[in-house]
Order: C-alpha cells, then sequence, then structure tokens
DNA sequence: TCTATATTTGGTATCGTTAACATTTGTATT
DNA sequence: AATACAAATGTTAACGATACCAAATATAGA
C-alpha cells in the first residue's frame, strides 16, 4: 500500500540509490536530480521505512525509560512523570525514539532489559534507582547492557553510572541554615531508610552535626506520605523539650509538619521552622514560600538522556557518575529562634 | 557480533525455518528437534531481531501516546502522569511497545503524527486531546492515521473516536448533591472556557439548574491552578450574599477554595461546603475528605490502550466514543445550610 | 507391503533500506 | 583532443527474520 523507495525510484526515473542519497546525503547529488527526487517523493507520499533501516543500518536508535509503577509512588510524586517529561523532551529534539516500560513482576526486570537490549528494541536504558536491585545491576553489567540510573544506586563498588543530586550536601547545607538562624535541636523527618536518598541526607546532617557538638538531631523514618509527615511531626513537638525547627527530606513531608503545627497551634516561622528537601510541588501549596534545597532534580532526566544519546549515536562511553550541585533557596519558613 | 537465526540453525543443524518454527510455532515441530534447538538457542543466548521480524510482518507493534509538555500542565496534575503510568502498563502486559513523543513546534504535530504512522514507528497513536486542534483532527481522519483522543475533541461532527469521562453528568450530580443539602446559592469554579472539560460541566450544570428556577450558579474561569481558584473564591466570597457553597471543576481549585475560607474564617462544611469534579490527587492535602465527583479519570488511558491495541493487533475498527460513567464520593465537606 | 495422509523439515523469495563497489558522466589540465 | 580526476549515478549484496511452497519423513489403513 504505501510508496516504497522503489516506487519513487521508478517515478524519478533514477536507481534507489540515488533516491536514498536524496534523502541522507543531498550534497552528493546533483541539483537536477534532487529536484526530480523531491517531487517524485511528493507526488508519492514517499516516507522511508524507518524498520527497514534500522535492519540494515543495525543499531537501534530509541532510548528505553523503565519506572516502576506502585501506584503511591505515582500518585504521590512529581518525580517520575518530570523524569518522563523530560526524557520525552529531549528526545523529541534530538531525533531518537523514547519508549517506556515497566514491570510485570518485581523479579525479572533485568531479564527485560537483556531483551530489551538483545532483541534490538532499544539502544541503551535510563533505569529508576529503587526499581533495580544491586544483583540485578550486577548482571546487567556482565551482559554489557548499556544502561545509567537516575538516583545513586545501592553499590558502588561496581561501575555503575548514574545520576544523582548530591543529597550529602543538600543534607547538609540544610542543616547548616537552621544552624544559623539559632537552632540547635532539629527533628529531621527522613524517607525510608533502605533509599539511598535517605543514607545520603542522613550523611550530610551527621557530617555538620559533627562540627556542632551542642547540636541535637531528632531523626524519624517516614515513607515520604504526608500521612506519615504530620504523624510524626506530632510525636516530635509533642515531646518536654520540642525541637524548634525541623528538616524534612521532601516538601510533602513539609506539608505534613505545616498540618500538625497548625494543630497545635505553633506559627510558623516563629515557634517552628521548616526547610525541606526535594520539591516535588508539593509545597505551593502551602501559605508561605518554603525554605528549601533546589536540588533541580529535574535536570537528572536531561543529563541521563544526554549520556545514553551519546552512547547510542556516537558510542561514547557512559559516564561513571555524575552528582548535580544543589543550593540553598530561603523562603518564608524559617526565623530565629526566640 | 550477536547470533542471529542462521547461527542457531547451524548449531542445532537444521534450517532458519525450523528455528523460526521453534519460536513462533512450537506444535508443529517435533519435540526431539524441539529440544535441540532450544539447547542452541540457550547456548548462543539468542534473541530473535525484533526489527527483522517487523520489516516482514510489515506491521508496527507499538503504540505512540502523545502529550503536551507546556512545564505548568506536568507540574500542576497527576493527569499526564497517571495517563502514561496506565498506558505504559497496559502495553508492557500485552507485549506491546508503548513510545512517547512530545511537541517541539506547537504547529507541525499533525505532520509529526503522519510521519510517525507512516515511517512505520508506531501502529497507532493516543492523543491527549487540548494539545491536538480541529483542524489537524481533520487532516489526521483525511490521512487515514489511526488514532484515538483522551478527552473529548473541540467537535464531534467529525467521526472522531475518543473517550472521556461524563463531564456533562458530573456538573449535574455535583450541583445535585449540594441542591439535596439546601444550597441555592452556588459559586462555580470551571476551568478555561476553550477546553472541552469545562464546557461540559458547564452544560451539567445548566441543564439542572433548568429545573430548579431558584438556584443561583456564580460561574467564575479559571486556569486550574491554586492561585486562582484562591482569588476567585475570595471574589466570591467577600460579596454581599456569598454562595454558601462553591463547585470547584477540580480538586487544586477546591484546595485554594480552602485557603481562601480559612483567610474568611469560614468553616467547612458550616459555613460553606465544597464539592469538586476530577481528582487530580491534591485533594488529599485537605484536612478532611472532600466530597467529589468520582470520575475514574485513571480508566481512560486503560480503554484508550485497549482500543488501539484491537486495532493494532487484530484490526478492529476503533470504537468512535466511550463516555465514563461518574459516581458522587461523600466526603466531610458538605454540609446543611444553616 | 503399498498407498494415502499427516507430520515434520527445508529451500527460496521477500520485506525496504543502505553499504560497498562499479560505472558512467562531467570538468579541468596539458 | 587526450588524459586525469572529480562528481554523479547505478548495480549487487546484505541486514535478519518469516511466508510460501516443496520435499522428506512418519504413521495409518488396506
Amino acid at each position: 500500500m504505501a510508496s516504497t523507495i522503489t516506487d519513487v525510484a521508478k517515478l524519478a526515473g533514477v536507481s534507489a540509490q540515488t533516491v536514498s542519497r536524496t534523502i541522507n546525503t543531498p550534497e552528493l547529488v546533483s541539483k537536477k536530480t534532487l529536484d526530480k527526487v523531491q517531487r517524485a517523493i511528493n507526488a508519492l507520499d514517499y516516507h522511508p521505512n524507518i524498520t527497514a533501516r534500522l535492519l540494515v543500518n543495525n543499531k537501534a536508535r530509541s532510548i528505553g525509560l523503565f519506572m516502576p509503577f506502585s501506584s503511591d509512588q505515582v500518585k504521590q510524586s512529581l518525580f517520575f512523570s518530570t523524569l518522563s517529561a523530560t526524557i520525552c523532551q529531549f528526545c523529541s529534539q534530538n531525533n531518537l525514539i523514547m519508549q517506556m516500560f515497566t514491570s510485570m513482576s518485581r523479579e525479572d526486570s533485568s531479564q527485560l532489559f537483556v531483551k530489551l537490549f538483545k532483541e534490538r528494541q532499544v539502544g541503551g536504558l535510563i533505569l529508576t534507582c529503587p526499581s533495580v536491585s544491586n544483583e540485578e545491576l550486577i548482571y546487567l553489567l556482565s551482559e554489557k547492557i548499556p544502561f545509567i540510573i537516575v538516583g545513586r544506586p545501592g553499590i558502588l563498588t561496581a561501575q555503575i553510572p548514574y545520576v544523582d543530586v548530591d543529597n550529602v550536601k543538600a543534607g547538609t547545607i540544610a542543616v547548616e541554615h537552621l544552624i544559623q538562624f539559632g537552632h540547635r535541636r532539629i527533628g529531621f523527618l527522613n524517607g525510608p531508610s533502605n533509599m539511598t536518598l535517605s543514607i545520603d541526607l542522613r550523611e550530610g546532617v551527621t557530617a555538620i552535626s559533627r562540627s556542632f557538638p551542642e547540636l541535637e538531631i531528632l531523626e524519624a523514618e517516614t515513607n515520604l506520605t504526608l500521612e506519615c509527615g504530620y504523624i510524626e511531626a506530632l510525636k516530635l513537638l509533642q515531646t518536654e523539650n520540642r525541637p524548634t525547627a525541623i528538616f524534612t527530606a521532601d516538601d510533602l513531608l513539609a506539608v505534613g509538619v505545616k498540618k500538625a503545627a497548625d494543630e497545635l497551634n505553633l506559627r510558623i516561622p516563629e515557634d517552628l521552622s521548616i526547610i525541606s528537601g526535594v520539591q516535588n510541588g508539593w509545597g505551593h501549596i502551602l501559605p508561605y514560600k518554603l525554605t528549601h534545597v533546589d536540588t533541580q532534580f529535574e535536570k537528572l532526566g536531561d543529563i541521563a538522556a544526554q549520556h545514553m544519546a551519546r552512547y547510542i549515536l556516537h558510542e561514547e562511553p557512559i559516564n561513571l557518575s555524575t552528582l548535580l550541585e544543589v543550593r540553598l533557596v530561603e523562603g518564608q519558613s524559617c526565623g530565629y529562634v526566640s
């Protein structure tokens, strides 16, 4: 049904190769022929069959993005939608195809990656950190699957390429900021203890607290939901000697803290300072600007895609690791201890 | 580098065709040969080249999803992430490939669709409603591009397949609910007037208000942001004879209304009832359960993908339109007029 | 045992494109 | 005008799989 390169060649009275050249290397074709072929292409509404092209070139021009889709993760954070949107945009701009995949059963995802790559469906994969286990990563390395991880993987001993935000630094500067406001008892609502995000934040917090022996950090683990933030904040704020500031791993937790503060009639920032890490977009909901660490996490997708694109298009090796700079953004949720 | 069907055939001592049969129609192969070939496949770690397979079969097995990516749309609503997640999941389960695309410049998106289909990159497209103009849709029809729209398109005269929530009904039952609570002056924070969502909601509201002549509907247009909801709610609630209830197009607006109500010291639901349409996930943030219309919008992606899959896999015609049922979910944000 | 039929396997062409090489045409130089 | 070289075009083979048809082998019934 659809017209092929041969149809165009016949109509234009040239060989198929000349048509191919007209499309791919027009500088090698005379102006007269170029014109003739172009007219034939238009007349037949010819579109080169990408599949045939890929077969002969023998390389996939698509980036696979693998996402975990447990519904609450999607529902409660804009991280994944931002990531996919960014990568999609990058691919569209760079004439690459973006394919999205998700796991069906938890265990076989590395099998899936190998399959995708070896079947030539994708030229490389972008994986999101918590969804792939260490063993799987090792396996992928051994199978020479080109991949890059968004978020720091659990192991660093192996040569695993990733991009992440500098969460250690984020933890440090957040607490540093609170110290400058005179806070010495600080609540710390961290994420789940098995996430590298949480591990890194804690490391950052610990680092700064080593230089301030009088500092007291009251850490609580949460699952990064509003509800959990609310409950843990209530616990912290109802103790005898309550903290004067709370650092939350993300802004959804900060909203939970605000809810708890409201309930206890604590004014922000007069009675309680709040500072947050990753901004997932929930902070907008607060009646004041939330002081937070700008992690530029929306850049993660772009960087990962760039690395992958360089590998796919020019076979450049994938950089081992990239850490994004973080910086503090002052809002109206932090104040001096009264 | 990678092994081909011929390599496997050689190793197993059979023809390439037999290997192909082993993979695709094992019931036509003797048990003995099956075994032999399977061993060779494993030994060589053979994976059929999808590209070659697609070429000979001459049909694309992928669904293209087109998304608008103006950043605030992604940032403020979980609609797009939910949609892509659902479709991705469906594709993974049905052995289809999901490709995502976004527009580079506003005007050429229909050109892009034609290109994608004719180049055999995709077997069909799922488009999101506001991102494609009526003219483009007509053009796609004329080019016989298989597509389905999520959300009601602006024109219905042409044979345009779509899936949407029954927003007309949603508008009706929301107001009906408020009427049952005795409300007669009702604020209505609608979306942008050019969105079919807004048009449909208004139609539903108008329909019910025709049966209740004493009903007063105070409609205001918003851009579906928190800020806008807050401002418009303030305006409504500061009038001489303020409405006793407000119906918002989505839950983010409802959060804005809550903010305004707090500021004016109006208790919910004692002083003001709030009911919301589409739940984008922001409603969770409120300290009470928001009464809303359950639009099951997370089903939209599934249905669209199902239609597309049936077309791609079995060439079944794409159904013209599907409207999802809506139902009222009672929360704690509506009360009787005092 | 022989034929008829079912089961299993193999050979060749093909999908639509580009790579590699071969050939022709054009242009400049002597 | 003859030669040398560059530019433009054509020819053939290949990418890796499956479709289609032909051939071989096995099985059953007479």
